[in-house]
DNA sequence: ACCTGAACACCGTTCAAGT
DNA sequence: ACCTGAACACCGTTCAAGT
């Protein structure tokens, strides 16, 4: 048959749409905060009418699912590369603190894109498991190097190693919000080290 | 002059219809969740016109703030509850995990409330300075526990008063976040339980 | 003083129609 | 196969007009 199948322009004249689509509702989220996504005021950005973003999501709520997806599997790469490479200490509670302080930087440097992955309950009636897969990945780090830990003695009291991981990101989570809502003042550059200062304590690291 | 002040049907005949607002929002976010309050449907549940509303609120934004600021009220008097009467313990640690048990079974008791008071940056341009009242109210009584454990040789490391009582808030908005999204199953008559099992070995109470 | 009706500029979603 | 234009049922906010 006559048809080209490699031409890039052949498809559409924007390329990828559903990836221009979420990459500019990224873009518009962090203008006007996650509440204020339109999708009428991002098709008018990209140049398309705004039902043909229905050809690619099947709602509203599909791409702004698919948006917090991209940010969890970035939020997941940030922390394994936290305990990745040269430097990093080989004390458990210490690689901890640094997985953690990985994952703050990571929601203060993209506050509205945090929002997004951590606000709507999008997965609640079960529309988008593969939400969970990298949701499930960042855990899983946490688990591992926990378990880690308990094998050299560290994290032994205090119930399970799901136990210790739930602790460590119920207080990411509640520093970022802090720290997001303005009920802590932290310079961006001192995001960090502050959080350092704050877990370190709790979970018994020199 | 012939107007009659003290008669209470006199001024409206919905009594008070800020009131009246505020004590409908809170339903109907109970029922559609923080984000999908809507004035008109609000009006018409209460049966005015929707243009009524702004009468008694300069916005959508400013009733909002005011329901959430009715949530914080209440909050903050649930957190002193639990340290006053009979059965409160003496031990510094323990106490403070009483506190934050308090705060998490209000918080998973209004889950869409609790959203609204800590969803949207309402005070964020200083248009609601109110709203921090009994936010600092509840901050404080956490201070003042911590101060209080400090004369007793508790919560020595780690910094400031005020960094533990941040720490405390940090994780208990965690706890509470996290119940909530589902990430972690807890039965409704367990979360208080479960949040002293949590927190205690942080803050190293018996 | 307080409430109403109409108007304005937006939404999300659907669907027949175009190419 | 993919995009468009028009339509529908909603929004928040404003404002002249009613009582």
């Amino acid at each position: 048959v006559a048809s080209r199948k490699t031409a890039s322009r052949s498809t559409y004249h924007h390329g990828d749409l559903a990836r221009t689509l979420r990459e500019e509702a990224v873009k518009l989220i962090r203008e006007v905060g996650p509440e204020g996504v339109a999708l009428r005021e991002l098709a008018r950005r990209i140049g398309v009418n705004h039902a043909s973003v229905y050809r690619h999501y099947a709602d509203k709520e599909a791409l702004v699912a698919a948006v917090a997806q991209d940010g969890w599997t970035e939020l997941a790469a940030a922390m394994h590369a936290a305990v990745t490479g040269d430097d990093v200490p080989a004390d458990p509670a210490a690689r901890l603190v640094r997985i953690g302080a990985a994952y703050a930087r990571y929601a203060l440097a993209h506050p509205a894109h945090y929002g997004v992955m951590t606000g709507p309950r999008l997965n609640e009636a079960g529309r988008f498991p593969s939400l969970e897969v990298p949701i499930d990945d960042a855990f899983q780090l946490l688990i591992s190097e926990i378990e880690r830990g308990r094998k050299l003695g560290a994290f032994a009291d205090g119930g399970t190693a799901q136990d210790w991981a739930l602790r460590v990101w119920m207080f990411v989570h509640g520093y970022v919000s802090l720290v997001m809502a303005r009920r802590v003042q932290v310079k961006p550059s001192r995001v960090e080290e502050y959080f350092e200062r704050m877990l370190t304590p709790l979970v018994g690291a020199s």
